[in-house]
DNA sequence: TTGACAAGCGACCATCGGTCGCTATATAAT
DNA sequence: ATTATATAGCGACCGATGGTCGCTTGTCAA
């Protein structure tokens, strides 16, 4: 708030958090091409010019928002595999866990989904990062289990891809058939299992 | 192109088409914000104040191209069904056809996934239509398999949108791990048998 | 030849994301 | 106390966007 003092880096990150907050409800609320950046200020009660000492686009505040806690859900996962050896229950609480990320994240993570592709090179690079790393360490978890003899051989970077797009379309579906966490049970058995009843003939389709 | 006649609804037809084929094009080169309506205009030889005669928004040439292809995708899934009696094979010969709609289609796709929420109401209606009439296709496929007891007791439902949701990823990944028919193979074997190697436990998590 | 009508478009509008330079204030130096 | 310096914050502005409106240009019917 004050003018003309220095804000501390404690202070600077605060008011990006904040910032964050406001725009993550807007852009559920409104989307994320329809919030702008007047909006996203008004809310959070600055100019909008004032932003920009805080986040150089409008894109970056995605970014930012959905790189944080990535790395934040790539933490917990560290835990949950240092903590289980089960390789179905490693994949299990590492896709609960992922459930649990607030719904105001649900519009920007399927946002940046959608259009990664066409962000400027920083900002694809920087998902990139997160989303790799995340997805690796669950390609790591189904690698592990197939070595272990648990899962049989499969493409484990598709199956990680498969799982982290079911869950976010799970967060995301605006006609859920369940409750969140009774879908996501589902899907893992599913994933897990299949839904056939009789072994799977030699050869495939 | 004559002005002062009148276009015969072919002609009218037509035009439309071509449009949206010039849009499909520039928005997967570009991505959906990034494409204006100008040069959408400039690339089907035509002003821009005309596009609008044609469609009423920009977002409607999206709306527009993704009904159409998705009825399309409907009429050749009743086929499917009509001309196929297992269960398991119809699964994978509807995923196979959609696997099948032409690559400028991916961006829209993924967009409007993304985005009908936040459609004006006559657009997510449309759209709301014509995928609930597909996922509902898929959905009474399985659900007639557990009837017949070849596929276990699942959420039909769920795993309609998570089957149609992962061809959408096979199709729209950056990194693709194998070509798109593999990807969808083992996809559909991840679906129908999982991944594990034992037998299911009784209760699940 | 003329009247009616529609295809097509140029000019305009509010709003958008983003930039720039000014103002106001708190500290540091004298 | 006064001045110089540095910076938080913002108002005004920019080019571009999606969308609208009324004019022009052409064709057919009378």
């Amino acid at each position: 708030m004050p003018k003309g003092i220095m804000l501390t880096p404690e202070q600077q990150a605060e008011r990006r958090e904040e910032i964050v907050g406001v725009a993550l409800r807007l852009i559920e609320e409104t989307g994320f091409p329809k919030t702008s950046m007047r909006e996203i200020a008004a809310s959070a009660n600055m100019g909008k010019s004032s932003l920009y000492d805080f986040f150089k686009t409008k894109d970056e505040i995605l970014v930012y928002a959905v790189e944080k806690k990535t790395e934040e859900i790539i933490q917990k996962v560290h835990g949950i595999i240092a903590g289980e050896s089960s390789p179905e229950q490693r994949l299990r609480k590492i896709m609960l866990n992922h459930l649990g990320v607030p719904k105001r994240y649900r519009t920007a993570l399927m946002w940046l989904n959608t259009e990664s592709d066409y962000l400027e090179e920083e900002y694809r690079e920087r998902l990139r990062a997160v989303r790799y790393a995340y997805q690796d360490m669950i390609k790591s978890v189904i690698e592990n289990g197939v070595a272990a003899g648990v899962f049989r051989e499969t493409d484990a970077d598709l199956m990680a891809r498969l799982l982290i797009n079911s869950v976010l379309s799970i967060l995301y579906t605006s006609r859920p058939s369940a409750d969140p966490e009774k879908m996501l049970d589902e899907t893992m058995n599913i994933f897990l299992h299949g839904i056939m009843t009789g072994r799977p003939k030699e050869g495939g389709a």
